[in-house]
RNA sequence: GCGGGAAUAGCUCAGUGGUAGAGCACAACCUUGCCAAGGUUGGGGUCGCGGGUUCAAAUCCCGUUUCCCGCUCCA
């Protein structure tokens, strides 16, 4: 883990947010090559998610999300736990677990005072602050697709299976963010929330976990280092009628990289209004404010439904960790040297393609070179980097490190030949490319899915 | 939030009270020309931050911030 931050911070995927200032727990910066991988995994994401798929539409919802939907969420009620400290044993335990004024774990009566532990960030809407504008910053994706519900239904004529999908912020005052980007307070969600008939529910869940597991295969991510967790019926978040906790072997532990929950018709459930005349099977708190009925009018016995919803959610954040550190391999070479590298999967990778002038001061060849790649960025394959250290070995080395696929080396034959050196990053091969042909190339290899077994 | 450890150049670290250091990295130029090459020159640090002790603090003391480990918590 270690190595993996420091290369992180070495080569400018992540730094800590507000470092000049002393940092902020919790909080992380994704740098130039940062960006590129992140905004890759999302994309990859969205595209199986949405654009492969007949059935599900996007969303990008605010972020700040009026109380209300948190109220009756639950989250108001379950993101709040008065918590108080034992001065003796060091414990600390929920205020209503303390009987008499004593310690549950040993009975001392030396306590803190109880103290909120808010795990949703609140704030307020307008200049002045007068304790009536509250808002929060949403804890999770999820509710801004509930409480849209009704308008993307009626904006699609959507029939029953379908799913709304949304990547986006979502913010937790975790009480003890660690483990890198893994646990954060300001983190990122891919989060697709699917409605099926009740009834089909279970059958979908299961679907969903096979699908997520082959997807995540497909981000690099080895089976090996993966697994499913039932989550015991005591654990279940308050939603929640099963869930399937996607598991992947951080370099800390083994922890959760996405979670793929059954959660019944609780959340239309909550959110609907004329929940009296609905069938929701969900135990939910009555909601007197809602202004839309959240169901199906099912076409054929013109009955109202509130599905049931099977969520899958990813964190984007979790997911880069995971997939640098599948990628992050140390090679021993010949004579004792080691290369470090990253084995990205080509469609995540940073850069697509390093082009060297393999003579720093020579004109011809780094004009050339300039061309190429004006030429090649032009494709759309994503970024193509100048690289012009004027040392090749350097030059390949650091494109290892960052997972670059292909280096395109310019020399003096290319000027006579027009053709120019094609390194591949894992295999370290070379082979000899005819410059028109770079584009085709490039364009084939880039684009074949490396599926780890 | 509690207990323990850590913080000196971009990185890895040396420096135990007396002028801020090394290697690598970075920049310029020269040489070389396909896997971390050599030479010359150069830039970069109020030693995490704030107090205190002292003639003098990177160094000792207190506080604080961030990171790591173990608790606690984790929809």
């Amino acid at each position: 883990m270690d190595e993996l931050v420091a290369l992180c911070k070495r080569r400018g995927f992540l730094f800590q947010s507000s470092e000049i200032y002393g940092g902020l727990q919790g909080a992380y910066d994704y740098g130039p090559l940062g960006v590129e991988l992140k905004n890759n995994l999302k994309a990859a994401w969205w595209s199986a998610m949405v654009h492969e798929r007949d059935d599900v539409e996007g969303l990008d919802a605010s972020i700040l999300t009026h109380r209300s939907v948190l109220h009756y969420s639950g989250h108001e009620e379950t993101f709040t736990d008065p918590l108080v400290d034992c001065r003796v044993c060091k414990k600390r335990s929920r205020a209503d677990h303390v009987e008499n004024g004593k310690c549950p774990h040993c009975g001392s009566s030396s306590l803190t005072d109880p103290r909120p532990f808010n795990l949703m960030f609140k704030t307020t809407i307008g200049p002045v602050e007068d304790g009536d504008d509250i808002a929060y910053l949403r804890p999770e994706t999820a509710q801004a697709i509930f409480t849209n519900f009704k308008n993307v239904l009626d904006s699609t004529s959507r029939q029953l299976p379908f799913g709304i999908a949304q990547i986006g912020k979502a913010f937790r005052n975790e009480i003890t963010p660690r483990n890198f980007i893994f646990r954060v307070r300001e983190f990122e969600q891919m989060e697709l929330e699917f409605f099926v008939q009740p009834g089909t529910d279970e059958a979908w869940h299961q679907r969903w976990v096979e699908s997520r597991l082959a997807w995540w295969r497909e981000q690099g991510v080895s089976s090996n280092h993966l697994s499913c967790y039932d989550v015991p019926k005591e654990e279940l978040a308050h939603y929640s009628k099963a869930t399937v906790d996607i598991m992947y072997r951080f370099p800390h532990g083994i922890e959760e990289l996405e979670g793929v929950a059954n959660r019944t018709d609780f959340d239309l459930g909550s959110h609907t209004k004329q929940q009296d005349e609905l069938d929701i099977h969900a135990r939910v708190q009555p909601n007197t404010e809602s202004t839309a009925k959240l169901a199906f009018q099912d076409r054929q016995t013109n009955r109202w439904i509130v599905p049931y919803v099977i969520e899958p959610s990813a964190g984007v954040d979790r997911g880069v960790l995971a997939v640098l550190n599948e990628a992050y391999t140390v090679e021993a070479l010949d004579g004792g040297k080691e290369r470090t590298l990253l084995r990205l999967p080509a469609h995540l990778a940073p850069i697509k393609a390093a082009v060297i002038p393999l003579k720093r001061n020579h004109q011809e060849i780094v004009a050339k070179a300039q061309t190429i790649r004006s030429e090649l960025q032009r494709l759309g394959l994503g970024r193509i980097f100048f690289e012009n250290s004027g040392n090749i070995g350097k030059s390949y080395r650091k494109h290892d490190e960052v997972g670059t696929p292909f280096c395109l080396t310019v020399d003096f034959e290319t000027l006579e030949t027009d053709t120019v050196t094609v390194r591949d990053r894992d295999s370290m091969s070379q082979i000899r490319v005819a410059t028109p042909e770079l584009a085709a190339y490039l364009a084939t290899n880039l684009s074949g899915s490396t599926v780890s077994e």
